[in-house]
DNA sequence: CAGTGGTCTAGACCACTGT
DNA sequence: CAGTGGTCTAGACCACTGC
């Protein structure tokens, strides 16, 4: 199946830029050189190389060489993305800060929005590192009805979404963008001034679910739809 | 540069399937007839066919052949909207200032992205606004083979995206969210410091069709997307 | 100049499908 | 079985860059 040659040679070199073997801007060896280390012909190894620069990975300059491309972090609007897995996807390494998980007291806007009239909400607040760069911000609030065990979680082993989507289906999802200023506080954690604020909807059971402020820099973050017209 | 052969081959395929001169579900010729048809080496046709796999515009069937795909038409959620009928649902009045309508001669990456040789690109730069309010800057760039006749609108009475949905039927589209700082010279217009930076590429016929930048105020408009998870 | 990536050729072998 | 796509080879020519 993954044996065939230029897919040895991309994941050899995937993995090596995953791993921070090779470094962002880092030149990679040419292909004559991925000829003879891997021993097949030029059109294998320039196959290997084309691909990753599709999926940018690497930057090619003909005349000059292959290099280690700046991470874009990217994501998706459209679809309820697990973090972990989209940084995984990209052959990153993902890790997790946890600075809050608590029962609170919701106030009365709150209250109004998760339709409840009495008891506590869970509360979680994490930070989502790719390569041990801040990219994401999470501050979450979560009707108990749904994930009543939701506190007991370890969440830098396993994101909210991840366990959210396995315990409570989701029925809808609203998702809101705006660009702001990042609210001090936060700012310390992604290193931006400006950021990218999604706030997202979830309901379940008829009743709203989860209300999620995803907070992205705004300058190393982008959202992406690729879409077909009806 | 947009001549050589595997992308002549990819156009002529790509062609086919904009024009519906190739429906859905329909064989296409397979490697060896493609050979014969363009008079190159199996290689060549290869790497064409497999491209278009990639971009989902074809399936291939190892033993079998090669189908145009069907298209997915996903969700309703990330719409290709004329701002002025979001407008107009919204109760409002929509009015346009047109500052730039012209051909510039692109730079290379401009070049690049639309996979032009040579000749002009079409350019315009629009000021939206919603009752008197500015909302949204509108920087566009258009190929000219698609809408060769662009530049005689009068896009304070039609905006560019109605003008183009009807001369230009949009195969693929790509939107890019990002927050920024708010360029200066738009800043003026928009009279917010922070931005929603939307970025959309559309593709007809297999080619880039047009590059718009979209600024929104970071603090005066949210993109909204309401959707039903799979 | 030697080195880089971009592309192409004319063969080849393979696993797979439908008949 | 003949036909399909998936992959690979060992050459080749080109345009480009840095020295």
């Amino acid at each position: 199946m993954s044996e065939s040659p230029y897919l040895l040679i991309k994941r050899s070199i995937a993995d090596g830029i995953a791993t921070r073997r090779y470094l962002p801007g880092q030149v990679l060896p040419s292909e004559p050189a991925l000829c003879r280390t891997f021993g097949v012909a030029r059109m294998t190894v320039n196959r290997a190389m084309r691909e990753l620069a599709a999926e940018q990975l690497v930057r090619r300059v003909p005349g000059v060489g292959t290099f280690v491309a700046e991470p874009v972090a990217e994501s998706s609007l459209v679809e309820l993305r697990n973090i972990a897995d989209e940084i995984a996807e990209r052959g990153h390494r993902h890790s997790a800060t946890v600075f809050v998980l608590a029962a609170v007291t919701p106030d009365d806007e709150q209250r109004a929005i998760f339709g409840i009239a009495e008891g506590p909400l869970f509360h979680s607040a994490i930070l989502h590192c790719e390569n041990e760069i801040p990219i994401q911000f999470e501050d979450r609030f979560v009707a108990p009805s749904v994930a009543p065990d939701y506190l007991q979680q370890d969440f830098s082993r396993m994101t909210p979404s991840e366990y959210l989507l396995r315990v409570a289906p989701v029925q809808e999802v609203r998702h809101d963008v705006q660009a702001a200023a990042t609210p001090t506080g936060i700012a310390r954690h992604l290193d931006d001034k400006i950021c990218l604020l999604v706030t997202r909807l979830t309901w379940s059971g008829g009743r709203l679910a989860t209300l999620t402020r995803l907070y992205y820099p705004g300058g190393r973050f982008r959202l992406t739809e690729r879409f077909v017209p009806k």
